[in-house]
This record gives C-alpha cells, sequence and structure tokens, in this order.
DNA sequence: TGCAACTAACTGACCGGTCAGTTATTAAAT
DNA sequence: ATTTAATAACTGACCGGTCAGTTAGTTGCA
C-alpha cells in the first residue's frame, strides 16, 4: 500500500530509515552526514527519525550489524557447503560473487562504510573482525583444505590466500570508488574475475607443463 | 626540545603542523578531527596555525600533495630502472617494499587517509588517480613486460596484476589498521611479502614441474 | 451516517554545545 | 622601537537532539 498520505503501519520506516543512512554516511562520512539529510532522504522530518532511532551513531550500529550478519552467514554458508568436489570451480565462484558484489555501489556500500569508520569505533571494529572477518578465514581455510585434499590446490598459508582473494576485490571496488579508477582492458566483472582467478590459480611465471585450463 | 621560547626562524612550522595534522586526520577523519588538536600536538595554539595554513582544507590538501609527490617518485624510478635483467628479483622487491611501507603505521598513515577522504574531494581523487595510480600502472606495466620479454614472466592484463599486488598489501594494511587483523603464522614483514610473492609467481595450483622458487 | 474523543505519526522551531576561523594583545628578538 | 611569532579570547555558523504542537486516521456512540 502506498499511501501518498500519512503511514498508518510504519514498520518499514526503520528500514527506510537505515537506507537513507547508509547512503548519506557513504557519500558525506558519519560525521559529516547531517540527520536532516537522512531524514530528507527517507522522507520525513528530522524529528521524526528520532522516534524510530535514539541517536545517529545508533543507525550506524544497526546498519553495520545488519551488514555483518549478513556477510557471516553467507561466509558460515560456504563453510558448511565445503568444496571437497571440484575446489577449483568453488574458488572461481567466491571470486566472482565478490567482484559482482564488490561492483555493485548498493552491495559494496556497508562494506565501504565499515571500512571507512570501524578504527574509530572499537566495537564495531570488534564485531566485524569476530563475525565477518574470523568467519571468511575459516571458510577459505575450509576450501583451502579441500583443494589440497583433492590435489588440486598446493598448501598455502589461509591468511595470505585471504588476502590474496579480497585484498584485489577490495582494491578494485576502493580504487573504483575512491579514484574512478578503471581496468583499461577487462570491463565486465566477469572478465575481472576470470583474470583474478586465473593468476592467483596460475600464478604469474609461465608453466612448464603445457596444459593450463 | 631545541629552544624552550619562541622560535626565531619557524620555517620547520608548516612540517610540524602537518606532520601533527596528519596524525590527527588519519586518527579522527577529517571532519571529526579538530584543528586546536593539530595544535595542541604541533605545541602551538590554534591562532598560530593560521598564520602557516589558510584553512584545515588546506592542510590536508598539503598532506596529500606532499604524499602523492613521492609516491609518484617512486613509481616513476621504478619505471626508469626497469628491470629487464631480473624481473622475478624486480617484482620481490617491489612487493617488500610496499608490504614494508604499509606496515609502517606512519608510512601508511597519508595513504589511509587520502583512501579514506578522496572520494568527498574530487579534485584530491584526481590528483592521486592522475600523479600516483596511473604511474603506479605504469609501472606495473613495465615490470610486466618486462617479464614476459625475459621469458620470467606468462602475459596477463596490467590492471590485474596492478589489482593483485596492490590489493593483498592494500588488504593486508587495512585488516590491521582498521580492525587490528593479522596473519596468525606469518609474523614479520619479509614473510608476509615471500608468502604474497610466491603465490602470485607460482600460483594456487600445484606445479607438475618439480621446481618451485 | 455523523460527530466527538482519542491516538499514532509526524513536524519544525528551538536549545545548547562545538568548532573553524578572526582579532586584540603580548612578548621575544633585533 | 620595531617587527615577528604567538596566544587567548572571541564570533558566528552549524548541527545533534528535544519537545510543544499539528494533523491524519481510528474508535465509540448516537
Amino acid at each position: 500500500m502506498s499511501t501518498k498520505t500519512r503511514r498508518r503501519r510504519p514498520e518499514a520506516r526503520p528500514d527506510e530509515i537505515l537506507d537513507a543512512a547508509l547512503s548519506v554516511f557513504v557519500e558525506q562520512g558519519f560525521t559529516a552526514a547531517r540527520v536532516e539529510d537522512i531524514a530528507k532522504r527517507a522522507g520525513l522530518s528530522k524529528g521524526a527519525v528520532y522516534l524510530y532511532f535514539p541517536s545517529k551513531e545508533a543507525m550506524l550500529k544497526a546498519l553495520v550489524e545488519q551488514s555483518a550478519g549478513a556477510l557471516a552467514k553467507a561466509a558460515e554458508r560456504l563453510i558448511s557447503v565445503g568444496a571437497p568436489r571440484d575446489p577449483e570451480a568453488a574458488l572461481r565462484g567466491v571470486i566472482f560473487m565478490m567482484i559482482t558484489a564488490m561492483t555493485d555501489p548498493d552491495i559494496s556500500a556497508a562494506p565501504r562504510l565499515v571500512l571507512t569508520e570501524a578504527h574509530r569505533f572499537p566495537d564495531i571494529a570488534a564485531h566485524y573482525r569476530d563475525q565477518v572477518l574470523e568467519t571468511a578465514r575459516r571458510a577459505i581455510e575450509t576450501l583451502a583444505a579441500d583443494g589440497v585434499e583433492a590435489g588440486t590446490f598446493r598448501p598455502v598459508d589461509a591468511d595470505m590466500l585471504m588476502r590474496c582473494i579480497g585484498g584485489p576485490c577490495l582494491g578494485h571496488m576502493m580504487l573504483a570508488s575512491a579514484f574512478d579508477f578503471h581496468p583499461k582492458n577487462l570491463r565486465e566483472p566477469v572478465d575481472v574475475a576470470d583474470a583474478l582467478s586465473d593468476l592467483l590459480l596460475h600464478g604469474l611465471k609461465p608453466r612448464e607443463d603445457a596444459r593450463c585450463d
């Protein structure tokens, strides 16, 4: 019911406000973001957002918890599914998913926000680290172990692999969002993901064994 | 402290103020940073910093230009030197240098600042992109071409290689600085750099040819 | 059906604190 | 005595958060 008039059942309000808050926070940064702008973008007055959230910081925390929950769940799913059959395909899938997510400004907004604000909110940083990063690390560890067992991966350090998968995705995103700096030839997300997967799997040095893929 | 008394030749002041500004900006973010805190850290009163900089934003711009200039110069040097002899050693050197720099909070401070503030200052973003990123890309391109010519690298996309070198370094730094998240086994920068170099050079898949390293 | 009485949702003016930037003044060095 | 470096007090704009008041919608009752 899109009542143009005053809301009767305003249970959607908190999410509307959080959507608006996320976009303003990402654009302006948390400190420079004005609650009045958030309100305007959500179609309310400033006073009204304080009916739903006790403070600006509470909106930030709610956003972070939302995002962390979703990411942690995704990582947990990766762990529980595992990839004993085809670790390479699983790795390619993860990379494609990450590049796709990072390329979409809406999806990458919350992680970007966390990345830029975490160090000033120690509890947010700790929450994200424990919920998301540790879980992601375990997911990578599982994937790597499955690959080694299947003989398709050689053993490598999990933290390094994590940084070698997430780092390029992160870099790709930050270069685009902060500097508007894009690859010259790799135009589509799928091309970026494939190039990353290939480089990660086969390495920079040529293979003496003829078979590469 | 040299002169407890009033300075006669204050030509060192601008740099002292910029040092203080950098540390406060990185800790608090540009908007939340208070000029009075910068002044205090530089050992001055607030009014005095306005004798050297016309505004808070001018300090930010000066910092960015300083950092961008240094980084651009470093990248230019990489290009002009080239690495036709031993591209692998050159790559390992670049990676070691980057990991070392990113691990030092003082050295990585300015890039971190740029990364978090660039998107709100389009001219800063453009400047950094044109001065630093484009030059770095060319440096990587040169290195990759030298490697291919020498037969030690296979041809890969320069933008991808750039993201695969810089991304993990960036990720490593951000995980540490924002989340206090560190590798479990790779304790020293040199170990991180070696692990990254190895993974990048040899890939995740086992080599059928016995020789690795 | 019409009409009070009531409530939920919202508004916007306002208050108080903060902080970038200014200025009147002081003090050291020459 | 003059100039220069610096300060401390000040100004004014801005913004997070509050709250008295308004309006839209609901309920009870005739």
